[in-house]
DNA sequence: GCCGTTTTCGGCCCGACTGTTTTCAGTCG
């Protein structure tokens, strides 16, 4: 039936907002949201371990019914359960949720009240003033969902990490300067370096927060002021950008920061350790519970984010890792991964110069690379078939390779190493001959063309071209382009295996459109004993830079030094790029 | 719907802010 882990998440997540809009008992929601998570976070492949008749493992949060359901949707295809809820909710309802300052609540009296199923009609409603009218709505709220609505219709798109971490930079630098600011600090998806982030979460620690917030909320690239209260304000700027800032006391920096970081996931875990310790956490602190309710007795920890893990009986997580994908159960069994840092990048195996389309020379490259603290870099231009890019052909190629030869002769502090960024033909075949590969000391194959070749075909396809004994690097293996090309369709297990058995290793592309391999095909690569080559794909100079968001990428993969090939020595990089298998 | 060395029933993370109220529900993160 070919049905993903993705499918089965979504199909969860459906059923989550059909039964929250039906108003079913919220814990029951909330454990379909979960379900959604964790099968959506899964490595392993269900409907392929279900079709092979092979037992499912026990996944948190999943029990006798999920897992039943997980079985019924990837032998069927379907849910009878959900199909019998969409009968029951107006189609299009749920398109409502997703309209900020709407939840089940409100969106049930639009639909009863004014029979509104669509994000449109609401829209129409809102501007005829037929909103206000409603119990539990008013003039404000018939004013922000109008915004909101017209801001949405015309999508408001997630930003890319290297984006928005230029403009948190600049807005940590302005709120240092705040009346009484004593720190501050990005939080958020931010902190934990997704490769999109959705808005900027910032925390400051001072004594009087409200000063804070409105010195914050006057910020000269402000638009709009969303909320400002004691302790939190929330922002627009005029990118389009939403920040929110947080204000604590100095005592409570590492208990908020925990707390703001998220995720939420992770968050929830923590919280509920708390409580089998007979403790409350909140952003203030770790608490002795005292009694019921909201009574909280003395501080047991909160000045720093390791104080609260070590109440809780754990080593510090690195932010990268806080997703609920098993990194408490690691910490717990001191299990954590000592992951990658970028200083642990010896070279780069993949980058431009203008012999193709790059903007800098080898020598300018190299001695961008060398300034940069990497030993070698290998100079891997594209080959003739992208002739736009001013692609290689043999003749060019060997000229290239004298040229770089002379460079090395003449310099000691870095290696060049020879190389080739080489399309993939319709079949996956190279496109240069053997004889032209052979000489080259860097093969890194990457599909350009025919993006998108059903499933089978393009899996096919890469794993012809990884046969080639000639391939030691598979470039950006997913071909997505963050916000403008949805990945390719690939069978991206099989690819990894393939990659074992011919001693390929999967390059994570750490150019800011790009950041693939995505986090979780670096746990897989890793599980699978799969080398990554953590590469800059630069066409500049300064996009050696770039390399700090691919390591970042990688560590939220649970990546260490050893798993990254590019880590590694010069003399030990050649000797597994000369073997065979 | 999940979960359990005190439990197979009765819990389930927690607080801030807003708008619409006249003390609080809904939403958000």
């Amino acid at each position: 039936m070919g049905m993903t882990n993705a499918d089965i998440a979504a199909a969860f997540d459906q059923m989550a907002d059909l039964l929250d809009l039906r108003n079913a008992n919220p814990f029951r929601v909330r454990a379909y949201r979960n379900a959604s998570r964790v099968v959506g976070g899964l490595k392993i492949d269900l409907a392929a371990l279900i079709d092979a008749d092979k037992e499912l493992p026990k996944l948190p949060g999943i029990g006798a019914d999920l897992e039943e359901k997980i079985r019924q949707l990837a032998t069927s295809g379907h849910l009878p359960e959900l199909d019998r809820l969409r009968k029951q909710v107006p189609a299009g309802l749920t398109d409502l949720l997703r309209v900020p300052g709407l939840g089940p609540r409100r969106v049930r009296v639009l639909s009863d009240a004014l029979g509104l199923h669509s994000q449109v009609a609401l829209l129409r409603a809102a501007r005829d003033g037929r909103i206000r009218e409603l119990r539990g709505f008013g003039p404000a709220s018939e004013e922000r969902i109008a915004a909101a609505l017209e801001a949405q219709l015309s999508k408001k798109p997630r930003y890319k990490l290297a984006v928005a971490a230029q403009y948190a930079d600049a807005l940590c630098t302005y709120l240092a300067k705040g009346p009484g600011v004593i720190e501050v600090a990005t939080a958020g998806s931010l902190r934990r370096a997704r490769e999109t982030v959705g808005d900027i979460d910032l925390l400051a620690t001072a004594a009087e927060g409200g000063d804070v917030v409105r010195y914050f909320a006057a910020c000269p690239d402000a638009k709009r002021v969303l909320a400002s209260g004691a302790t939190r304000g929330s922002i627009v700027l005029k990118s389009g950008l939403q920040v929110d800032l947080r204000v604590v006391p100095e005592e409570s920096y590492g208990a908020a920061l925990l707390y703001f970081t998220g995720s939420k996931a992770h968050n929830i875990r923590l919280r509920n350790l708390a409580l089998e310790r007979n403790l409350k956490l909140n952003e203030y602190g770790l608490f002795r519970a005292r009694g019921r309710g909201r009574e909280v007795g003395a501080v047991v920890a909160g000045r720093t984010e390791e104080s609260v893990y070590a109440a809780l009986g754990l080593p510090w997580i690195a932010p990268e890792l806080r997703e609920d994908r098993g990194e408490i159960e690691a910490a717990r069994n001191g299990e954590l991964p000592a992951l990658i840092e970028r200083r642990a990048l010896r070279g780069d195996l993949h980058a431009h110069t203008t012999w193709s389309d790059g903007s800098a020379t080898i020598e300018q490259m190299a001695a961008g690379a060398r300034a940069r603290g990497l030993e070698y870099l290998a100079i891997s231009d594209h080959s003739r078939r992208r002739s736009v890019a001013n692609g290689l052909d043999p003749e060019r190629l060997a000229r290239q390779c004298a040229d770089i030869a002379r460079f090395n002769a003449r310099h000691a502090d870095i290696t060049l190493l020879t190389g080739i960024e080489c399309d993939v033909l319709d079949d996956g075949i190279l496109d240069l001959p053997d004889s032209a590969l052979a000489p080259l000391e860097v093969v890194v194959a990457a599909i350009h063309s025919r993006f998108n070749l059903p499933r089978q075909k393009q899996t096919a396809r890469v794993l012809a071209a990884l046969d080639n004994p000639h391939v030691r690097i598979l470039a950006h293996p997913v071909g997505r382009l963050i916000g403008l090309r949805e990945p390719y369709d690939l069978d991206m297990q099989a690819v990894i295996r393939k990659c074992k058995a011919r001693a390929v290793a999967l390059e994570l592309s750490a150019h800011p459109e790009r950041l693939a391999l995505q986090d979780l095909y670096c746990r897989m690569a890793k599980d699978e004993g799969v080398l990554v080559a953590i590469n800059s794909d630069a066409h500049a100079v300064h996009e050696f830079d770039n390399l700090v968001y691919g390591v970042a990428q990688a560590r939220r993969g649970w990546l260490e030094a050893g798993h990254v090939l590019n880590t590694r020595s010069l003399a030990q990089v050649r000797t597994w790029l000369r073997e065979r298998r």
